[in-house]
RNA sequence: GGGCGCGUAGCUCAGCGGGAGAGCACUACCUUGACAUGGUAGGGGUCACAGGUUCAAUCCCUGUCGCGCCCA
């Protein structure tokens, strides 16, 4: 016997330790079956499950769950990202704790210490991905960083450098002063600020080099790069400045002449119109440099503190103390014009929060632009669809508009660079050190010492290759020929651009296919309040309390339940607890038929059943599942998960299961073993449907009520199909007639306020053929469901202080003289008969519009026809009743 | 400034050319032999606003207002 609530936290661990021992996990390279492959976007190797990767693992697993029970030959690939800079600042910050710096320790000790540190919390993430229930194949675990993996990094690199698609440049990058790396535009936030706009006047310089009496004023958020100014910059169109263009202005502070150039970059709308050109740290400023070959003055450290090329005062000083020094300098030489509040747009690291300050270096760049062309024809050609389609947008905007990206990062974390350096700083790209020296060897003509480059990849770089490196690429392993390209990519759109679009380019360009025929973008969790969830709001709600306190399922059900296309997530605890009680309606309904000496029936198909009930419930069971798989093939996961919760709860436990105890109470034995099949069989069949998104109760329930039998666990049964033959509308037209009947007494009996305690007996008027026959079949459950005492057919008009109700053709009376309120029942039936009336007038309305009878289609005008002739009907019957009254 | 999306019941959201739906919350009644983490019944909506297309618009189109996100 179950006991009376389903208690998640005793068995979960348990049930999973048995599935993954099992092997049920696994896929079967060698099987006959199609593969279906999901690559699980990697987490953070010392991360923890928060609630996004709940839902995204809880949506990946379902899938994957789904279409392991469909026959395929699923893999679900896990692993972890080392995620460079990350985890770079975690153990940094714990070195910090100790007084230490990686600079002390040097490079080997460090690293030592960062694999520590992911051998210690490492495995963290995926024992939490264990409690959400996912079934990915462990056996096949791998790490971005894992020798394999590795391999496939250099392999890569080499053949993109010797293809002209990586290459050393020196530009300006986003450089984060805090962390001392390079950084790419995705990882810049552009967050506004409240600034001000500094207008400095700068003296022109006249015909014989001298001080001439003119200014040009200009305007500038960031003072302190004036000292690195290199030109001025007017619209060629401006008429103000004209004259000026060809001249030179004498720099203050530095005394340095400059000069005064034309070019469109200057807007003059924008402040004067007149703009200062710091080629060295400003993104535009740096092409209007180029365009007039103009200087390039690099101010800053790899702190942003003031370097040599600054005049002496100012070397060493932080850019914001020096941005103040210049502004109090300019404004002493008289020179400050005035100063604006100014809100800007300024550039921060998302990962250390500080200001990123443009920076001339060199570093290793990929040439997106000329992978993205060919990872764009894919979506355009419907290689690879988004899902939800306009997600698409997203990914052409990106890719259209791609830059250069610059894939080194000035790190000690994460693949090293595959490049060595000679003496005179020329590099050897090769995948081992000894090919590089080779190639130096004989290069220079002698033995010749070379250093390896000290940055490291973008982290990006190494996901980039998941969907092949982590099946054995650049092996020819048999899964790379069997996994590869994969099904569908599960993820969120923060990460089109990051992941998705350089997995599509480098898929595309290493293996000649797309890495996924789907991408499947699914919402953010945010708070009920549609907040996003973060530490510093204190809105986080971690999905490991939620599985403590509801259970893992409740979860699951919850997250797909509210996993609508298009739309963000916001959770609210009480979903979950509705879930849960979900759970434990089924597990109760479970426990009923338990008593009830319900159990499976081996080999019982559900044919030739001789009680409509229990055609009717089969029925629904095929119109269930048909709607859960059509909505899990379209990645409508909330239509499936609301699918199942009305047919187990709406149909299975509060009609079947009510319509069946009259039978399971009675004698006859035939009916009663045939209901207790079917019961059986509609449990399994729940079971089946429900077990990708509630795992554990289904997989226990399952255990429990085929106890004694030999039928393997049901995470490897087979996802129901059933014969067309299973559905029988008359079955269903049948048990919605008995649905009805029996809910029109309920509200009288409550309308009426006679207490449920009370039997009364039941008139019926006027039934015709098909509902006296139904009231016959089905006499018993009606006399139980709606409290009954007697039913009775009669053609005689009823006694005064009855009320009456119409089911189809047939009026129900029930002489309620004990209870009823002549006033109220009369007001009661005027109510009815008034929305009826509003009903057939509305009809009406539309029949009587020639354009209507005219251009409708037959069909919806038969309809409206019907939708009258019913109402009227029912009207009719309700007006007589009411007239008896008097 | 450009792009995308969203305004439907108190809240969270489905639906999307022909009778306005769900869950939660709310109200009343019910410890009826599976379940009070439950049952039965009920109240509640000019489907943001204004035009247009159509025989017919919550749904399609245009505009307005409000909100969110992404990019510059």
């Amino acid at each position: 016997m179950l006991d009376k609530t389903f208690s998640p936290a005793d068995v979960e661990r348990s049930r999973y330790e048995r599935w993954e021992r099992s092997g049920a996990f696994a896929a079967h390279v060698d099987s006959n079956a199609q593969p279906y492959t999901i690559m699980m976007p990697p987490p953070n190797v010392t991360g923890s499950l928060h609630m996004g990767h709940a839902l995204t693992f809880t949506l990946q697993d379902l899938l994957i769950r789904y279409h392991r029970m469909s026959g395929r030959d699923a893999l679900w690939q896990p692993g972890t990202d080392h995620a460079g800079i990350a985890t770079q600042m975690v153990v940094e910050r714990n070195l910090a704790k100790e007084g230490k710096t990686r600079q002390e320790m040097g490079r080997e000790a460090f690293l030592q210490k960062v694999w520590e540190w992911k051998a210690e919390s490492g495995g963290t993430i995926t024992r939490q991905l264990r409690r959400l229930g996912a079934s990915p194949d462990w056996s096949r675990e791998r790490f971005t960083m894992d020798e394999g993996l590795n391999a496939a990094v250099r392999k890569v690199f080499v053949e993109l450098y010797r293809q002209g698609l990586i290459y050393r440049d020196k530009r300006l990058v986003n450089w984060d002063p805090k962390l001392h790396t390079a950084i790419s535009d995705l990882e810049v936030e552009q967050k506004e600020v409240k600034g001000s706009l500094w207008y400095f006047r700068y003296p022109v310089e006249g015909p014989n080099g001298e001080v001439s009496g003119t200014y040009i004023t200009v305007a500038t958020t960031r003072p302190e790069t004036m000292l690195g100014d290199t030109g001025v910059a007017v619209h060629p169109e401006d008429e103000r400045y004209k004259d000026l263009v060809g001249r030179n202005v004498i720099l203050p502070i530095t005394g340095r002449r400059i000069p005064i150039v034309a070019d469109e970059y200057a807007d003059p709308e924008t402040g004067t119109g007149a703009v200062k050109i710091t080629p060295a740290h400003d993104f535009n400023d740096f092409e209007v440099g180029k365009r007039h070959n103009l200087p390039m003055i690099n101010l800053f450290d790899r702190d942003a503190k003031l370097n040599e090329h600054a005049p002496a005062e100012y070397q060493g000083l932080d850019r914001f103390v020096a941005r103040k020094k210049v502004v109090e300098e300019i404004e002493a030489l008289g020179l400050l014009e005035k100063i604006d509040p100014h809100t800007l747009m300024q550039p921060h690291g998302d990962r250390s929060g500080v200001v990123i300050e443009p920076w001339l270096t060199d570093q290793w760049y990929c040439d997106a632009v000329t992978l993205a062309k060919p990872a764009l024809e894919a979506v355009e050609q419907g290689k690879t669809q988004f899902v939800p389609k306009q997600w698409e947008n997203t990914y052409y905007e990106w890719m259209r508009n791609i830059q250069p990206w610059c894939i080194s990062r000035q790190l000690w974390w994460g693949h090293q660079i595959p490049a060595w350096f000679g003496p005179d700083g020329k590099f050897f790209v090769a995948e081992t050190e000894a090919q590089a020296q080779e190639e130096a060897d004989a290069h220079y003509g002698a033995p010749t010492l070379l250093t390896r480059d000290s940055d490291v990849l973008d982290t990006w770089f190494s996901s980039a290759l998941w969907p092949f490196s982590t099946l054995g690429w650049p092996e020819k392993t048999p899964e790379v020929a069997r996994y590869y390209p994969g099904d569908v990519l599960v993820t969120g759109f923060d990460i089109i651009f990051f992941w998705v679009a350089r997995m599509m380019m480098m898929g595309i360009h290493f293996m000649g296919d797309v890495p996924f025929r789907t991408i499947y973008i699914h919402a953010l969790v945010r708070d009920e309040k549609g907040q996003k969830m973060s530490k510093s709001k204190g809105n986080v709600i971690d999905p490991l309390d939620l599985i403590d306190q509801y259970g893992c399922d409740a979860l699951r059900f919850t997250l797909t339940a509210m996993a609508a296309q298009g739309r963000d997530i916001k959770l609210a605890t009480s979903r979950v607890e509705g879930y849960r009680n979900f759970a434990t309606k089924l597990w109760n309904a479970a426990r009923y038929a338990q008593m009830n000496q319900v159990a499976p029936v081996p080999g019982f198909t559900p044919a030739g059943l001789t009680q409509t009930v229990n055609r009717w419930i089969v029925g629904a069971v095929a119109d269930c599942a048909a709607q859960v798989t059509e909505a899990l093939e379209g990645y409508r996961f909330n239509d499936a998960a609301n699918a199942l919760y009305h047919f187990a709860w709406g149909s299975f436990c509060d009609w079947y299961l009510e319509f069946t105890k009259p039978i399971l109470q009675g004698e006859d034995e035939a009916a009663k073993a045939e209901t207790r099949a079917v019961t059986a069989w509609v449990l399994d069949q729940i079971l089946h449907l429900l077990h990708p998104i509630m795992p554990f109760l289904t997989e226990e329930l399952w255990e429990k009520l085929g106890e004694g039998q030999e039928r393997g666990d049901l995470i490897t049964a087979a996802w129901p199909q059933y014969p067309s033959a299973y559905k029988d509308a008359g079955a269903q037209a049948e048990m919605d007639w008995v649905v009805r009947f029996i809910s029109t007494i309920r509200t009288i009996r409550s309308e009426m306020n006679v207490p449920p305690s009370a039997q009364l007996p039941l008139l019926v008027k006027g039934a015709g053929a098909d509902t006296a026959a139904r009231l016959a079949t089905h006499r018993d459950l009606i006399l139980k469901l709606a409290r009954l005492s007697d039913i009775t057919l009669t053609e005689e008009a009823p006694a005064t202080g009855a009320v009456q109700a119409v089911v189809d053709e047939a009026t129900l009376v029930l002489p309620l003289a004990d209870f009823i309120d002549i006033a109220k029942e009369k007001a009661r039936l005027a109510k009815e008969i008034q929305k009826l009336e509003g009903e057939i007038a509305k009809v009406d309305a539309k029949l009587g519009n020639p354009n209507f009878v005219d251009k409708a289609p037959p069909e919806v005008i038969e309809e409206q026809r019907e939708r009258r002739a019913e109402a009227d009907g029912t009207r009719a019957k309700l007006a007589e009743a009411l007239s008896r009254l008097g």
